[in-house]
DNA sequence: TTCGTAATATACGGTACCGTACATCGCCAC
DNA sequence: GTGGCGATGTACGGTACCGTATATTACGAA
């Protein structure tokens, strides 16, 4: 058999790289060809049509986001609690797995197939999330209250263009990271900053990028 | 002089609906001309082309976003807090204008045109908000938090797909709105109810739209 | 009514895609 | 080697756009 210059999942990948870029209406067969410096003549020979590929890239996109990350965090070892922060670094601080987040969920906007699955995956972030909370609080109105606002935050950065004045968006958003995990909020000038900072960095952003 | 059946700002207003719709993309002149039951005959005498429909998108985006807002909120009166409560529900309440501010914040990742414009306006919402917030805690760090936390889960909450359980996502956000605009969070369940929920209004969310 | 003009329809050439059909090329087994 | 087959290139017809040029229409002024 001929060596296979272009595998399939160097479409997918491509398409992810694109999907991250211009969202899903970017992602076309023979842009990627190009990218790839071949001609859409392999493409159909690996996929149905434009639309399997895209389903494939969701495939990959769902397992990368949740085993993998998962798999990866327990092999490391390390307590309950740095476990589920290495989670959150893994998505949200990824360069790779961010922006195809990010664009994913505007996809799911007006994709129901999309929405279903995104809805998937986030149920099982939302889980860690609550674990990892449920260790500072035990209300669970409160634990779930402070995950929705942890998640909306982790998502909601890159979206937001705003200026804070004086500060950068990650001073900021680390002292928004201690109110919401820090068991003590209102005395938060008195407590040891490394101790909230070590806390959240599993929800770290990455500053500015919504402004890129 | 000929009637004008379709007048330039017919043309806009169908393109903010497509954007809210299906995002930058989805804005094609001969998609609007057929969704107004025309021809693009007469489109390119009020634009030169494409491009210059979405700068006038924008510009009325921003116009309605900002300046007819603050103009519909101080003509109503009340008091500040209560103008920057209207202020926020016109905004991302508004079934108008919601959508159309969630495509512009994709649209905002990959342009920068877009994207300065945005922070334009997301700034005079973040003056707004820090205002409001103000009025209940003194510590300019802590009211930036507070007002990040709450711009983003505005923002958020229609890009997360997971569920809460037994909650709704309306009780949820207003439990978390409790935590970020109540001075005494640790308390919530001794305060009557009805005292942040009328505080918070303006940022209430519309359930469960994150999964149409 | 008739005319002028703005708004719209129609027609066109060009581009960028889609998916298919078929030709070609280059490994690997033999 | 070389034959075969799988990966890729090439070519095609079709669709959906773009922006332009030009014809047509319908109102309102005269």
């Amino acid at each position: 058999m001929a060596a296979t210059r272009t595998p399939r999942n160097r479409w997918i990948e491509e398409g992810l790289l694109v999907l991250a870029e211009g969202g899903p209406d970017a992602v076309r067969v023979e842009v990627l060809a190009k990218r790839l410096g071949v001609t859409k003549g392999g493409f159909y020979g690996f996929f149905d049509d434009r639309d399997a590929l895209l389903r494939a890239m969701l495939d990959v996109w769902e397992r990368e986001s949740t085993d993998e990350v998962i798999a990866r965090v327990q092999r490391e070892g390390g307590d309950p609690r740095s476990q589920i922060q290495r989670a959150g670094v893994l998505t949200f601080s990824s360069s790779r797995l961010l922006p195809i987040d990010l664009a994913i969920r505007t996809w799911a906007r007006r994709d129901a197939v999309v929405a279903e699955r995104l809805r998937a995956v986030d149920n099982r972030r939302m889980a860690l999330l609550r674990q990892m909370i449920g260790a500072f609080y035990s209300d669970p109105e409160e634990i779930e209250a402070r995950a929705l606002l942890a998640f909306c935050m982790a998502i909601g950065v890159h979206f937001l263009a705003a200026d804070h004045e004086q500060r950068t968006r990650g001073e900021v958003a680390q002292r928004a990271l201690d109110l919401l995990f820090d068991p003590a909020p209102r005395s938060a000038a008195a407590r040891p900053p490394a101790s909230a900072k070590d806390r959240s960095q599993g929800f770290r952003t990455n500053t500015g990028c919504a402004r890129s």
